[in-house]
DNA sequence: ACAGCTATTTATAAAAG
DNA sequence: TCTTTTATAAATAGCTG
């Protein structure tokens, strides 16, 4: 598509090489842009010039920001929620599509590449359930840990407030207390369990 | 360069959008074809239908290089998109890893209940994995709720001990304790949590 | 879903400024 | 060297089978 035919071998003159590698570079660019767009699908395209120079398109590029912005809010338990929501919509879509490729009666022309990729893209949508799923959990013992931190200092706090009493009492005041278990709970293995855990 | 000017959005009808989405494809994978002979450069191509079937390109150093040498590229840029591109990376490696499984001379052997039973053992044996994982943290979370009851019991007890001596105070003795902070955990909303979990 | 056929639109090689 | 123009090659949208 120019004033001439042109062969399909590497241009030997540097300049006129350089010319056709920015116009076709741009025109491909243009084109992933165009397909993702209309046919709504996932492109990464990566040039790397013969000077190491580094071009690229992606369409998820936007969803890397998205994602991005996902990570911000993820600690909100509403965006938690709706996290939740939407990994399970995928995962059904996902199997939705497994179902009714399976169920094309020609059953013959899906690939071993096919497979394998639906199969990826089943095992992604389980890491990411479960990777909010630990998520969730360590969430819950942060949480906990949290508590626990603030009722041994108020358990402390009583403790000194209970020793401070008992030492400025004359008479032999009946006290409701028959033991105190104040160093039942044994050091924590906590830091050793979580590190199990991934 | 059709019958007619094309608008630059999601094609809706599905059947056109999948003839649409073909011929563009090659259309595309051609261009990039010659752009990397023409020019003498590299380029990697990836593309995936929203059936999760993947097309790709590359020029002779082959994709998993041409990656390689993109995310060495971007090393000083953000986190979120090194993440991206690792996992563009190890997801293109692990299929040609399993392809290059699958390429052995009796692929044909393989029906696809071999497959469908193959992928049933990896996913159990994930299984396993993530049953365990989730074992350790429920239990990591059990512990924590153990401790925080028994903290709780101690609390109760300590302040009836302490209401107990004030009352039998008569002279003003000065305690060591400015404040209480006794209610100071919500309630919990631990049930709630953990139904998500499963 | 796929293959071939134009009428058109696009991309671009080469020329011109 | 860069940008713009132009003539032409290519790509492709909508058809038809």
């Amino acid at each position: 598509m120019g004033r001439r035919k042109v062969q399909m071998k590497r241009i030997e003159d540097k300049s006129s090489r350089q010319v056709t590698f920015s116009k076709r570079r741009s025109g491909l660019i243009k084109k992933a842009r165009e397909l993702s767009v209309l046919c709504d699908v996932e492109i990464a395209l990566v040039i790397f010039s013969s000077r190491g120079r580094l071009y690229e398109f992606s369409s998820a590029d936007g969803l890397t920001k998205i994602l991005e912005r996902y990570r911000c809010h993820y600690e909100q338990e509403s965006e938690a929620s709706k996290d939740v929501n939407e990994a399970l919509r995928s995962h059904t879509e996902l199997l939705h599509i497994v179902q009714s490729q399976l169920e094309e009666p020609n059953v013959e022309q899906l690939s071993l590449m096919d497979l394998v990729n639906l199969e990826k893209q089943l095992d992604m949508a389980l890491s990411e359930t479960r990777a909010r799923k630990t998520q969730l959990m360590m969430e819950s013992i942060m949480t906990l840990q949290e508590k626990e931190k603030l009722l041994r200092a108020e358990n402390e706090l009583l403790e000194r407030e209970s020793a401070a009493m008992e030492k400025n009492e004359d008479e032999g005041n009946e006290v409701v207390i028959g033991f105190s278990n104040h160093q039942y709970l044994g050091n924590l293995r906590q830091q050793q369990t979580l590190s199990l855990l991934q």
